[in-house]
DNA sequence: AATGCTTTTATGTACGCACATAATAGCCTG
DNA sequence: CAGGCTATTATGTGCGTACATAAAAGCATT
């Protein structure tokens, strides 16, 4: 038999992925050892790792030492999604950012708040809310808990024309992050800012993010009604 | 200076990223190069080469041959989700999973499935509808929408044992799909399914797969208030 | 000053070798 | 036969070299 030759690693990737796809490899299947696979190949082992090694991280390729490597019985999709910053988010669809403050303050802040981001009860944060416009529409409604005892410099900034958004991320960088989606129903106070009905079914997404052991901040952005996040995978 | 040796690529990574972290280099510096770096870190220019690029695919650093190796100015956070399968995804969480078949049937779709999938306009689809619980109250409903003329063999299944889901995951692999997630209110129809209020804020995620330029399946799930989607960065 | 050609340079990758490491398989012993 | 030690094996990684390639920088020409 005939086979080409695949010299570098993306052809040896694609290679595999071919027969992935095309179920020479099934599901659960143990595949050839690297050694062989460099020899069919015509090229070097770590080439062949190098292919392998980036198909297992796509969650395709399950891979152990001594027990070789199997192709995923029941792969996991892995939808990566970029969370850019909201001025950049609008501004590549083509649309006009704009931003506007709507509270800025210092406060204690609820319970959950203090326990999620792990300050002390009665320790008061700084609380901004704010709106994202695309068009001068209502695009996003921002509202944000910073930990001041992290991040001092936050007290001297108002927040007016940079969004605390962007000012976090020049002044406190973190080193760790949570983030989760939901959806909940437009609070009285939400619907007007964000010009829909009170109701509303909204896309929520909850950051929190740390620097090493210490919460930065803690913010809530929710979108006007209609608003999709979609990538590929 | 005794700057310490680091020998592996995950301590070079490490030291890399300490450095960005504590701004000993900052957004939008160019760092040293591959081989200086492998001079001062002790070790070959290929495993600095492996730390920089594992850095730069977190989005912490812009690489560009010849021009060097950049701190991102503005790194966008990358969230990984798992897209499991619901049954695993309703396991892990230590709960015990059912799944109910509501309806199957082979129809032509509306227009908006019909283009979305690029078959043609009268093409019938077949259409199931289900049900998935987590310890027997509703987690999520499921409405979806295959391409028997790619699948044909699920015009033989009935969908009441193994959920769509899975069956086509064991037998019409996929090479690309698109995911996008949105908040929806609940119709009188999916919330009688799904136990809850009519107009309650259901989060939704609609998937699309392809077999290179075939459609596959288009699913919608919208899972039962309250659901949230999370994940570390 | 604008244009296009050439040089330089930093990253990207291939190779072959060596050794480390995890985990299985097999053997030995009681 | 159970339990534990040992050998084997496939992946994981490091090194040094070589060459490929993209892109900036420099140079020359108009």
């Amino acid at each position: 038999m005939n086979t080409p030759v695949f010299r570098d690693w993306q052809s040896v990737q694609d290679e595999v992925l071919r027969r992935i796809r095309t179920r020479m490899w099934k599901p659960g299947d143990l595949i050839p050892n690297e050694a062989d696979l460099a020899l069919e190949f015509g090229c070097a082992r770590s080439t062949v790792n190098r292919a392998l090694r980036a198909v297992a991280e796509a969650g395709l390729l399950d891979r152990r030492r001594k027990a070789g490597t199997r192709v995923t019985a029941q792969p996991v999709a892995k939808a990566t999604l970029s969370i850019a910053i909201i001025r950049r988010e609008v501004e590549e669809r083509g649309r006009k950012y704009s931003y506007q403050r709507i509270a800025r303050e210092v406060r204690v802040p609820p319970l959950d708040v203090s326990a999620a981001m792990r300050t002390s009860a009665h320790m008061p944060l700084m609380y901004v809310r704010a709106l994202h416009l695309a068009d001068d529409t209502p695009y996003a409604l921002e509202s944000r808990w910073i930990n001041t005892g992290v991040v001092p410099g936050a007290l001297h900034e108002p927040f007016q024309g940079i969004s605390a958004n962007e000012w976090l991320l020049q002044h406190a960088p973190y080193t760790d992050g949570e983030i989760s989606f939901s959806a909940v129903e437009a609070r009285e106070e939400d619907a007007q800012t964000l010009d829909c009905a009170t109701g509303s079914a909204l896309f929520a997404v909850d950051r929190l993010t740390w620097d090493t052991d210490r919460s930065i901040t803690k913010v809530r952005l929710l979108f006007a009604p209609g608003h999709q996040m979609r990538t590929a995978f």
